[in-house]
DNA sequence: AATGAATGAGCCTTCATTCAT
DNA sequence: TATGAATGAAGGCTCATTCAT
């Protein structure tokens, strides 16, 4: 019952529309995953789209043909890796029975992910905050967001179960949730905290702080 | 006991060297004044000495006298930010006796502050972020950063009186804390959650979470 | 006698070298109408091959199988254009017996290939004076130029025949009558003069300017 | 009584707004300067800001601090011609003291204006229709139709002193007008035709042009 | 201390043209 | 013959910083 996933949002229409193939697709590929590459070494403004393409190893201009501007290209960064983290945070949780299970799973897959691909996450979340909205702004949401709306739909769900308590405001804890598992990973990666220590802590941190109080409060 | 402030950060001699007054000081006001209205609204990148300089209505030559450069000029105004947050949270903190009582006055002088100075944290959290660092960039750490290791350092004490689960690794409990409040405070603002609701959520979440089993677990 | 073209020019070869038919020649003719259509709207400098040959409905190569650049397509349509307008011209004038039929003529067959082809003339003429002379650079005359030597040896041989005043210097004359037709008739064009006043207008205009005097003078 | 200037219209008020001295007036003299003597020796669209400002003696960064972009330091070049251009009109048509006087001196002045500033009106006036229009585009006037509005204005009241044919439809030949001078001029520069044998021709054409047919015609 | 004109490296983007398929 | 992805020189413009006054 409990095996969503952990943020997300059915923006995969946009990334996913077609997938061409042959040589325009590999050239897409390739500056996607230099812009990958750059953007998480330099961040969003210390990278040039001559930078990518050159990373890339296609000309300046090719980048234009694939990305109506910088921003673009970053953005499709960001999808394809919510996308990828999305498909962990499945992964992990595919078998999980418990609500203990799910945020385990979760949060292994957080750490799963990073290791793969370091840097991604923080890279995204960071920028998205900076990259000065185009025209329309405001209803492009954070990575942060998107999950906190994720995490309240989970915690509702659960809470209908009897899981969680029902005192909370469930989009306040849904929305804390990511904030406290992405603080509490940057730190573990800076301080080299190991995974399971992690893991273990915040796992009890989230599990305790939902259940619902079992004797009078 | 529990009586410390938020976060803090040992940066204050640099912003309080000395507290010239007269005209210079005056400027120097203005100057950070502005700073503060423009990296609000436009954030980092979308902000001009230039403008800080008009905004201020001195010479555009003027914010060069006070500040070594741009990225000077932000950390000043994160540092007042911070400086401000922390008495503020000093303020609604001074007479909390328990546990509770500390975490609560925590959210509210979060709040208070915000309603006080509307994105004044958003933008130095989020900006910090990206302020391509300076050579001595690994240095610097970031707000959250701060305010993690202030309350890893307040888990530590509150924990030796017994108040706090003792299996837990203290540092990221620490940070994922500073973490939550954040991440739940920026969706309150953003979706107008009345604070009352927020707070109470956010302080009995907390609380539980840290809370010591009581029976066996 | 009086029954030449209006102004015209040996640059036919170039474009009809042979009239090839078939596939070819029908992509030919896309571009060219395609590029007519989009250097009257947006000018020769707002206008990109590419734009050419999406509009023709081509793939952006083929524009360069037909011709050698973007200069070599422009110079194809002012010709072509040229070449409309003369015939739109002689067909006007094929019956005129007089100066003024003659003069009236021309005039009638601005207005009638200006109502056909609208902002034609236009295009042609005014990015005519402006597109990067080539090597070759003033070689090449505007059309103005060329319909300013065509009216002057029309204006010579009338003359001969004592219907235009022997003590002008006919060259001037020759490119005065284009220059102000052109003139008289961008004015007719944007504030919408009826079409008959102005040709009755400049007719007059133009025949007495040219009238030898009757008596002392 | 005819002694007004040739074209013209109010659009000094933007250029004389306030005449700055000191060092950034002295900058924006010697911009002006290299931009026109680039504007007429390349073109619009072969002049690059940069280029104005190496020729300048001033910075790249410089160019903007004067002219908002490259369109309106044309755009001001065009209206310092046109000023200078009326001042020497105003000049020779000072003590004419009929039609014929009035053209005449008219004509002198063009070419006079011509000879000190060579290239000047071509690049004023060819360039001015090819300066892709800004967000105002339609409201913005050729030279061209600038000189006809203000020779209309001057038909119209020499006719009312009867010196000219009423049947004439004033507009189109006030715009006829300069159309021919324009023209006629320039053929003049391009083949070295004496300015007097110009001069004469051309107010001998435009006088019996505009004339009142004195008999039944 | 204050000013604001000047600077120029650097940025994002375009577009005429080429070339492998 | 036709295609359209690829190219990279070049363009217009910005902006953090300096410096003469």
């Amino acid at each position: 019952m409990i095996r969503e996933r952990f943020g997300n949002g059915g923006d995969m229409e946009k990334t996913l529309e077609r997938k061409p193939q042959g040589r325009k697709a590999e050239s897409r590929r390739r500056l996607l995953d230099a812009a990958r590459r750059l953007f998480v070494e330099h961040g969003y403004h210390d990278t040039r789209p001559q930078d990518i393409s050159k990373e890339a190893g296609v000309g300046h201009g090719t980048f234009y043909l694939h990305f109506e501007d910088k921003r673009a290209c970053f953005l499709a960064f960001v999808d394809e890796a919510r996308e990828e983290l999305n498909q962990e945070v499945d992964h992990y949780v595919a078998d999980a029975t418990s609500l203990d299970g799910f945020i385990r799973g979760t949060l292994t897959a957080v750490f799963a992910y990073s290791a793969k691909h370091p840097g991604v996450l923080r890279a995204a979340v960071a920028d998205m905050e900076v990259i000065g909205g185009g025209p329309e702004a405001d209803l492009e949401e954070t990575i942060m967001d998107v999950w906190g709306d994720g995490w309240t739909e989970r915690i509702i769900e659960v809470a209908a179960d009897g899981l969680v308590d029902s005192d909370f405001h469930m989009q306040t804890v849904g929305h804390a949730i990511p904030g406290l598992i992405y603080q509490a990973f940057r730190n573990a990666v800076r301080r080299n905290v190991p995974e399971e220590t992690a893991i273990d802590t915040l796992t009890r941190f989230i599990v305790r702080a939902l259940q619902p109080q079992r004797n009078t409060d």
